[in-house]
DNA sequence: GCGCTAAATGCTGCATACAGTATTCTTGCT
DNA sequence: AGCAAGAATACTGTATGCAGCATTTAGCGC
């Protein structure tokens, strides 16, 4: 059993041939394994999945080793690359890194941020309500993203902002498949309105607790769907 | 001048046979950067170092992707990669983000971690003098990683020991041209004895605090080598 | 029918070959 | 001599081929 795909032939219709190849597979990779099309566990079949995309294993090759230093893939001598796969308690680590380093960043945002990017946090917020109101979730979930990594960036620190990236790479997946109910949906949108407002206030106390319950119910939310 | 090492032909010596061949290339790589033979800023050469390390142009590449993925070199379209070559305000955001790190496992080890396991870190630390009173820095050096490593591995956190292992691979290069003079050294000795004083007393705002200190040292005793 | 062994298949790991692009060298001009 | 344009070289990016290992399948004995 392979169980690449959802669809076994599904035409090569997503061939590749923008910009820099390398990136391009990347890109489709992540996207397979955050949207579920490859199964934590399963073995990454070279010779297909490189027809799928239409590239030689060469480029595939190079690409699945970029992501397995990522963490998304795990290497297996001889055996090729494996969708890692993470445990409830991998997680619960990952979200607890997440949260000390955003609770850092939320700091310095409030240091140095200039109140136009603190505006633009806040549009991207006001844009991340509407879509809740409307029931988006695809775009809530995208926006909600780009505020953690906005606030991030805030703190003008490239490590900082690379390190929280790869981390929020590597639970996309959870997050992507985790559908939280109204109520804990309504106190997420509430907690982020109070996030901006602490970064409004530039209160870095208060926007380190706010951060700190948000990811504390952002592990809520995605825990019962894991394995122990 | 593509200067990838002092030697220009100094024999195919250290040629690779190993484990699995992707991490010898891997780990090879990373010494050559990290010892400075591959300077930041420079092209690496496939033919050239794949013919050094005796091993053809693919595999070699895929490690390249791998240490792209890692930080330590950049990929440039058309022109392969670079030895990333960092700026002072890089090396400190990194510092910074480690301090971060370091305190939230701190504190995490003093919770978590058994009698037997720091008694460990203060084996690595009694060590560790041992090298600073004989002067063998190169030692005292591996050691003074191992320690640093061995608190984040307290913390028992895989997550945060990845990212903590990233970013200290990252700043290896730096550290390991910085000798600071005598007065520093001792310094950071005596701020290594109070860590794992506070560590065994299971004090986490102190160890928390001389930690912070601690790193603050690492930044001055490396600050002036650095571009701006 | 069940388990063991051996052949056959499939896949990974590495090397080589080739095409396309950047770089360097050369040549001719001012 | 200095500069520009074109040729020659060198290197990267991708595909393909082959050897070795893993897995599966087929055959055989019990």
């Amino acid at each position: 059993m392979v169980a690449v795909s959802p669809h076994p032939n599904p035409e090569p219709s997503t061939r590749i041939e923008r910009q820099s190849l390398h990136d391009a597979i990347l890109s489709r990779l992540r996207d397979m394994i955050i949207e579920g099309h490859l199964v934590p566990g399963t073995r990454i079949n070279e010779g297909q999945i490189g027809a799928q995309l239409g590239v030689s294993r060469t480029p595939l090759r190079e690409a699945i080793k970029y992501l397995a230093s990522e963490g998304l893939v795990e290497l297996v001598p001889s055996r090729g690359a494996v969708v890692k796969s993470f445990s409830a308690k991998e997680v619960l680590d990952m979200i607890e890194v997440i949260r000390t380093l955003e609770q850092f960043a939320g700091s310095r945002a409030c240091q140095i941020a200039t109140n136009q990017d603190i505006g633009r946090i806040r549009d991207l917020h006001d844009e991340m309500v509407a879509c809740y109101r409307s029931g988006d979730r695809l775009r809530y979930y995208k926006l909600n993203q780009a505020i953690h990594s906005g606030i991030v960036a805030l703190a003008d620190n490239a490590a900082l902002s690379d390190v929280h990236g790869m981390l929020q790479t590597r639970l996309k997946r959870i997050r992507f498949i985790g559908h939280e109910g109204p109520e804990k949906w309504a106190k997420a949108v509430a907690e982020h309105e109070e996030m901006i407002a602490a970064l409004e206030a530039r209160d870095p106390d208060r926007l380190s607790a706010i951060l700190g319950r948000h990811l504390t119910l952002a592990w809520e939310r995605v825990k019962d769907s894991l394995q122990p």
